[in-house]
DNA sequence: TATAACTATGGTAACGATGCCGGAAAGGGT
DNA sequence: ACCCTTTCCGGCATCGTTACCATAGTTATA
């Protein structure tokens, strides 16, 4: 590891002070004009780099954003984009963090880039995290916190998510428009949000339309394809089994498609089918899978934003929640009529 | 931002000196157990965390590794999470850079990464790269450096990487033992290794099968599933179509069966296909599409290994490669027999 | 009892940079 | 010739921590 040429060598090759070397580089008003020019033009010379943990540690800022979250799965790697392209442009870097759905490994997370000293946090949680101890730590820190995506009630800060009442919705909606009766639900973890969210969505429509709920179409999994291939076979071996199915993420649609075709069913003739998250996978599955957008990219550019917002504002902004609207992508999965 | 405790906090509070303090917290053996134990006690109450940044800025090492990747696919956020879970469990923290399969962006990340002092990098190219003054530049500053799976021959590193001309060769040997006579080839960028080493495997297995190369079934185009479409059916409308096609990643793989499927071939009787990577997406879908696995996460996990012996280990490893042995996974896109 | 050896602690410099203050030199005005 | 202003630069403290050296006080050794 080489060393690096500081503001001290250049100094002391121009016999100059480091004051003045460190004002000329920053073109501070008073400085020579043939000084500014020498020191530059060394600094260029040495290959100079300010070198940022000195400054870090003098102004007490790292120009780093800490990311928490779940996993890397189509939604969140997009997502991730979003945030890194705002955060690179206004000169922060992210360190992504992955809890991998632990509750341990979140908390883990948290610690280290707490200790890393990170400007602020933007966190999407796991599905176990049912306390919040580590997030309010944070905020006892006073450090800038947004969440986003998976958010949490009880924590006031700044967030940015999907409507997802409104994303169940609209699935539901149009399962019954086409014709479905007996729609069952993937619901996904029952402490998220999302998924109850979604829920909410799903059991308000229906009742709109005079259908009335069955709980044992309503299974709560993990969102993991197998658990949602499970799931399924268990709805399809009922007496009385669904027509459709509204799985709360594309992940457990895959795995109630999967279900499905063994079982023989047609899709979406004898039974219908709709995802969430419009993962581009549900584009390529035979037969193509309905589901609902949810902006991912821009999610995260909106969430970025609003986290540099905090991080340069003082006023409180812990009212702050940018909600997305939903959109249906119709395909085969749901095509009755 | 809350003003964090330090170790000048205690040390007045306990009437010592910060050098006392700092001592009895690190178990040095030159402090009075009485001391200590006061020390401890008030650290603990004080939540007192040592500050990374001062700590980084005099032992020169911020215990930081910078990882830069074309994208977050599959297959790289397997690798990201090999490289994170044995960086982690080494004290290390991770600093993901997507490239965006730019070159101006993959020197844009180098950059910031060395301003932020990271103590290595490990790399794996953008399909644009080309020239590597930027990767040189890390060799110059004596920052420890490992390639992985997009390799360069140019560069003097320790590289983890996958054996391709193998995997070439046994994907390419599996489609002629099913009867496949006139084999295509949809090659990727034609300036990254794996291209090259996985056509050069696809050409000796023609040879020793004495198969003449025909250099019209061989494409050169970027990994995104269009181009795959794109070359596919450029391929097909050929007078003298291929039979069976050898995809060198699978989203390349994908896009020719949607190809495929539109041109109303039937697979695996009139056309065979082969992808690489084991992609999840293989396994649904229809029909299924054999792959080559490439243990993305093992493979993660021992380029953290070698950069971590590379950072404690004073010789020189530049000579140090560690090559996967791929695996083929037949599935119904090549089951013709 | 004088001296050596240890124990426990304090003081200071250093890592690389910035900010504030003070001051020398030069120029301008009366 | 005097004072004031401006221009340009150096010195010092600071951020939080550790490394190294010095030293006061205590205990062991000859």
């Amino acid at each position: 590891m080489e060393r690096q040429t500081t503001i001290k060598d250049i100094a002391l090759a121009l016999r100059l002070s480091t004051s003045t070397v460190s004002r000329a580089l920053r073109d501070a008003p008073d400085v020579g004009e043939e000084t500014r020019k020498a020191v530059k033009a060394l600094a260029e010379e040495l290959d100079y780099q300010p070198n940022k943990l000195a400054l870090s540690l003098l102004k007490k800022q790292t120009n780093t954003i800490g990311l928490i979250i779940p996993n890397l799965d189509f939604v969140l790697a997009t997502m991730v984009k979003g945030i890194d392209e705002v955060a690179l442009e206004a000169g922060y870097t992210v360190m992504v963090c992955q809890s991998d759905e632990s509750f341990g490994r979140e908390i883990v997370n948290t610690k280290r880039l707490l200790d890393s000293l990170v400007d602020g946090f933007i966190i999407s949680v796991s599905s176990e995290t049912m306390i919040f101890e580590h997030i309010k730590k944070i905020q006892q820190k006073k450090k800038p916190l947004v969440l986003f995506d998976r958010t949490i009630n009880s924590i006031s800060a700044p967030r940015v998510r999907l409507d997802n009442v409104e994303g169940g919705r609209i699935a539901t909606q149009h399962l019954i428009d086409q014709g479905y009766k007996r729609i069952a639900l993937l619901a996904g973890p029952e402490n998220l949000n999302i998924s109850n969210e979604r829920m909410e969505g799903f059991l308000q429509t229906l009742k709109q339309n005079k259908i009335k709920v069955d709980k044992n179409l309503i299974i709560h999994c993990d969102f993991n394809q197998e658990y949602g291939k499970m799931a399924t076979k268990e709805l399809l071996t009922m007496k009385n089994r669904p027509d459709a199915i509204f799985a709360i993420s594309d992940r457990l649609a895959i795995g109630a498609l999967l279900a499905i075709k063994e079982t023989g069913l047609k899709i979406p003739k004898d039974i219908g089918l709709v995802g969430f998250n419009n993962d581009p996978m549900t584009k390529l599955m035979t037969p193509t899978i309905s589901s609902v957008e949810m902006f991912a990219f821009e999610m995260g550019k909106a969430t970025a934003k609003i986290f540099l917002e905090m991080i340069h504002s003082e006023t409180d902004m812990s009212d702050k929640e940018i909600i997305f609207k939903p959109k249906l992508f119709v395909r085969e999965s749901s095509s009755r009529i």
